[in-house]
RNA sequence: GCGGGGGUGCCCGAGCCAGGUUAAAGGGGGCGGACUCAAGAUCCGCUGGCGUUGGCCUGCCCGGGUUCGAAUCCCGGCCCCCGCACCA
């Protein structure tokens, strides 16, 4: 078992056969140590054979990997090892993200002794001494970039490690490569600046990001809201914040909360009414405030204002729900549609006193009546009042039920609701409101009776106790992904990639279109500062977009010890002319010191090794990360250089269910590595799924399996190589067929990455199908045939299981490492259609003869097939011929019949009636001597294994049995005596 | 709601785009047998129902349709998963 403690109850593994498992485990270690020596995947630029760039998205490093990354990055290295046994030179480099928040934010909350982030870390195995040294996000960074590389290389991943690196400052080559990018990008126009809202802290006067504030607010941010401005008969305007802006419609009095404490400020020149925490935040939002008194909620309950659309006269009203330090303050109240407003107003009018209090006659509620203005299906009548009751809310203080409740008739009324016409009139009614939302809003404020803000969602603190609001930052910066011509380019090159699977294609499309501009700076995160404005930090997806082409140079960049190359005299002429080629290396090496010559190697790398042709990823970075990378490619490098190919895989899910620590099914890389060993893993995570979006399952009893099945091919095939005698027979041209059929599908499976279906037809129907040979050939097997399918079998595994493949190769007696052996060719010439027809004759007339044995109990003497005779293989090509023509089948047949010569009419009739009942006969249509041959041949396997006598007898000879007389080509008759 | 992906036998899962060779590959699990003192491993068989000559019935979410023929094509419906953004 693992010896990594987790205080969560992971689920117990399948059994496993320890002995075997250390075997592979010896194998992994050896092959490992030998790929590493002879320096097997450091690929350098060849002119003389042709390139293959696969990528893997590098995985942020906070954790150590686990399956769900084992499983993405194995379908990019069994892409590797294909395409290299296929000859290609490939390149297969991998670094690793540290850049943005949760990093940052994990480490101060080590120092702080949060509880919840040690627990985290002690889980995956880090003993209680190493703890305080996770206080530093930059140990963060070094601890698990090893422990990743640990883990990948014990997975046997293909790697070119001399190219690995990793992002952020903490790394200045990478860091002046993504400097250089923004420079470039700037240069082009395609940087701009625009204001953006931010979590802000007033006491500390900086953004407050996650690792800024206590766990529990955590992801908590900005949100779009509306104020909307109700002009009291006092002179007061009554700011009413709102997310559903377009139920101004309904408002029918205004909420105010009569135990708070209000502000009155002028607010843009007006005289508004509000709470402090409102007055802060718009402050911040570019208006100016200026507070000029303060108002007790309860004096301004019972005051009176006008809706600005209906033009309706409301009362300010009390409701303890509405709290003055959040939003506004002051909310508008629509009953038909709002839960709270519901429960507000039935409050007021089960107790008078609630109102009497504040020397209110009960009476003011009389014109209060809620107004419906959005039809949803599932609503007949008020939907507030109908989830009010259904929930059972007692009252405006049950606020678990009412968030529910508001939360249901919000998502419902958003997609599903359509707004009445005879209150929205014709530019609004019968529309949905996610439709109109937009451009209600914008009529609101072009008519300056609304106002859009921001706010957050409910309250956020900040490390230093301080309660945060959301201000408007002016200096953000921006990618310009609104371009249309940035746009326009990104299309171009999605029309030209190719996806794996092809579905994704329009999702990109559709994705470039629907990109907005892009906030791409942050502060104070780790990341690299932008060149320009040194304060900024580029945020974590906009500083990974084009770092493919930093592999091609990290070979020398991340090698001072080697090249001597200054890090600190690299610029952005050395970058323009190694990845772009503009300027002049002379001069370039006179700036940076480095060597003319070795820049021009740079270049050459470059050149040679891009475009990335292949990057292959979960699902998750669609929508996200791979567009990026398309948007920054076309904006950056000439067309020949755009990206060639993505691919991209579903999750893996463990044993059929999402991978979490509460369900027990979450397993680290190291963990399965150290259970099932690396192949064992890797045949799981292969046999979990193929590409396409559905996810993978990797089943823990695979994996156990994979263990068995691997070391005895392992003793299989070096106990069998070079075994088998000397006889050619009938069945080992089946099988050579199926062998080379085999390769053939496999082949096609592995370039589009169907890693499971490679399996299943490579490795299990393969296994299956050599079975059925020994078995038909009694036992024995042909020693060319048996040693082309040691062969053949091993390559096929080759990728997925390259350890044990290795093994197998040296000790079969081959000298080169087999991932460096040439991917077998298909020998067509092998490949017999005539020869598998006519064994799947055998095959089905066996289990033919079971079925019928079975049913006759009885005891069986003798078994006679009948061979058919000639002229009825004649009669079926002519009918089979006819029937592809006419797509008719009686057609065909008695077009046939016609051609028959006089004296076998009466038994093509039989025929025809025979073929008629079984049709599948035309599909086994071989020559008679093939089928002949295969039924010769299958005699013997026949009475070993039924039992009794088989004979096969020609149907001339058997004129007086009528059984006999149906004999059919593809289906010989059976006469048991 | 929009966009995307799905719903197949005890479980997982291929097939579906290009309809017939599909009672439906393959794997897992289960059951039985051989081997063994025994367990494990391995091998063989069974794993929808009925049937004493290779057959029949039922069957791929539900309901219709097209077709000689539908898991596959078309229409309608139900259900599940993912994305809808400033971020890993």
């Amino acid at each position: 078992m693992s010896v990594i403690a987790s205080n969560n109850q992971r689920m117990k593994f399948p059994e496993v056969n320890a002995e075997r498992r250390d075997f592979l485990r010896k194998v992994e270690e050896k092959w490992q140590r030998r790929w590493e020596e002879s320096g097997l995947f450091e690929a350098d630029p060849d002119p003389s054979r042709p390139k293959f760039f696969v990528t893997f998205p590098y995985p942020y490093i906070n954790s150590f990997p686990h399956l769900g990354t084992a499983y993405t990055v194995l379908r990019v290295d069994i892409l590797a090892r294909f395409k290299r046994m296929q000859g290609f030179n490939v390149l297969f480099p991998q670094g690793w993200h540290a850049t943005g928040g949760p990093i940052v934010a994990a480490a101060l909350r080590v120092r702080e002794g949060d509880e919840k982030q040690i627990r985290i870390l002690k889980s995956i195995g880090i003993p209680d001494s190493e703890i305080p040294k996770f206080r530093d996000p930059e140990y963060w960074v070094e601890f698990f970039r090893k422990g990743f590389k640990q883990d990948f290389s014990r997975y046997g991943l293909s790697i070119d490690w001399r190219r690995e690196f990793f992002t952020t400052y903490l790394n200045p080559p990478y860091s002046k490569f993504i400097q250089w990018q923004y420079t470039v990008l700037r240069e082009k126009g395609l940087i701009t600046r625009g204001s953006h809202p931010v979590v802000w802290c007033p006491k500390e006067h900086k953004v407050v990001g996650d690792h800024d504030r206590p766990d529990e607010y955590a992801g908590i941010g900005p949100e779009r809201v509306v104020i909307i401005k109700f002009k009291g008969e006092d002179g007061l305007v009554y700011p009413c914040l709102t997310y559903r802006p377009e139920t101004v419609y309904g408002a029918v009095n205004i909420w105010v909360n009569p135990e708070s404490k209000y502000l009155v400020a002028e607010v843009d020149g007006e005289k508004w009414v509000i709470g402090e925490y409102g007055a802060r935040e718009l402050a911040d939002q570019d208006h100016s405030v200026k507070i000029v008194g303060e108002v007790k909620g309860s004096e301004l309950v019972g005051r009176f204002a006008r809706n600005p659309v209906t033009g309706w006269r409301i009362p300010v009203l009390p409701a303890y729900f509405v709290q003055a330090d959040a939003g506004t303050g002051i909310v508008m109240s629509v009953p038909a549609h709002a839960p709270y407003d519901f429960a507000g107003l039935e409050d007021l009018k089960k107790d008078p006193y609630l109102l009497e209090k504040f020397g209110l006659d009960p009476a003011i509620l009389d014109a209060v009546r809620p107004v419906k203005l959005i039809d949803v299906e599932e609503y007949g009548g008020l939907p507030a009042e109908e989830v009010v009751r259904r929930l059972g809310v007692t009252s405006q203080f049950d606020r678990e039920k009412l968030e529910e409740a508001t939360k249901e008739v919000y998502s419902k009324e958003f997609y599903k609701g359509v707004l009445k016409p005879e209150v929205f009139g014709e530019r609004w009614g019968g529309r949905k409101v996610f439709e109109v939302k937009e451009d209600v809003v914008e009529n609101l404020v072009s008519r300056g009776i609304a106002l859009r803000h921001y706010t957050l969602p409910s309250p956020v603190y900040c490390r230093c106790g301080a309660r945060t609001h959301v201000k408007l930052v002016k200096d953000q910066w921006f990618l310009r992904y609104s371009d249309p011509e940035w746009k326009r380019r990104a299309h171009e090159c999605i029309d030209r990639m190719r996806f794996v699977p092809e579905e994704v294609r329009q999702e990109f499309h559709r994705l470039v279109d629907w990109y907005e501009d892009w906030a791409c700076t942050h502060e104070r995160e780790l990341g690299t500062p932008l060149p320009w404005d040194e304060r900024w930090v580029l945020e974590s997806l906009s500083d990974s977009t084009i770092y493919m082409a930093y592999y091609t140079l990290a070979k020398y960049l991340q090698h001072p010890e080697k090249y001597g190359i200054d890090w600190s005299k690299l610029n952005n002429e050395f970058f323009d002319y190694v990845l772009l080629g503009k300027g002049d290396p002379g001069s370039v090496a006179e700036r940076t010191g480095i060597p003319k010559e070795l820049l021009e190697e740079m270049r050459k790398e470059f050149l040679y090794w891009y475009p990335v042709d292949m990057r292959v990823s979960g699902k998750d970075l669609i929508g996200n990360h791979l567009v990026f990378f398309i948007m920054h490619h076309v904006a950056i490098f000439p067309e020949e250089h755009w990206p060639r190919g993505i691919g991209v895989n579903g999750w893996v899910l463990v044993a059929g269910k999402k991978m979490s620590k509460s369900a027990g099914n979450f397993i680290l890389l190291r963990e399965a590595l150290e259970y099932w060993g690396a192949d064992a893993t890797r045949f799981a995570e292969a046999y979990a799924g193929n590409s396409g979006l559905d996810d993978g399952n990797f089943e823990p009893e695979v994996a156990s399996k994979a263990v068995d099945l691997l070391y005895e091919w392992y003793e299989f095939a070096v106990n069998n190589y070079g075994k088998g005698d000397e006889n050619r027979r009938f069945v080992d041209d089946w099988f050579e067929s199926v062998l080379y059929r085999t390769l053939e599908k496999v082949t096609k499976e592995y370039e589009e990455l169907n890693t499971k279906n490679v399996l299943v037809e490579g490795f299990f129907n393969l296994q299956n199908a050599y079975r059925w040979y020994v078995k038909r050939r009694g036992g024995t097997a042909n020693k060319e045939v048996l040693k082309k399918f040691v062969e053949i079998q091993t390559l096929i595994l080759a990728p997925i299981t390259p350890h044990i493949a290795e093994e197998i190769w040296e000790a079969t007696g081959h000298k080169e490492f087999i991932s460096r052996t040439s991917w077998p060719a298909v020998d067509k010439s092998k490949i017999k259609d005539e020869v598998e027809k006519a064994e799947s004759i055998v095959v089905k007339l066996y289990e033919d003869i079971q079925e019928v044995l079975k049913l006759k109990k009885s005891g069986v003497e003798r078994i006679t097939i009948v061979a058919p005779s000639k002229w009825k293989y004649g009669f079926l090509e002519g009918v089979k011929r006819r029937y592809s023509t006419y797509g008719k089948l009686s057609q065909a047949i008695s077009e046939t019949i016609k051609e028959v010569e006089p004296s076998l009419k009466p038994a093509a009739g039989q025929l025809a009636s025979l073929i008629q009942k079984n049709p599948e006969v035309l599909d086994l249509l071989v020559s008679p001597e093939a089928e002949q041959k295969a039924l010769s041949d299958a005699l013997e396997f026949l009475k070993d294994s039924l039992g009794v006598p088989v004979e096969l007898v020609a149907e001339e000879e058997l004129r007086e049995n009528p059984r006999a007389r149906t004999t059919l080509p593809g289906r010989p008759s059976i006469i048991l005596s």
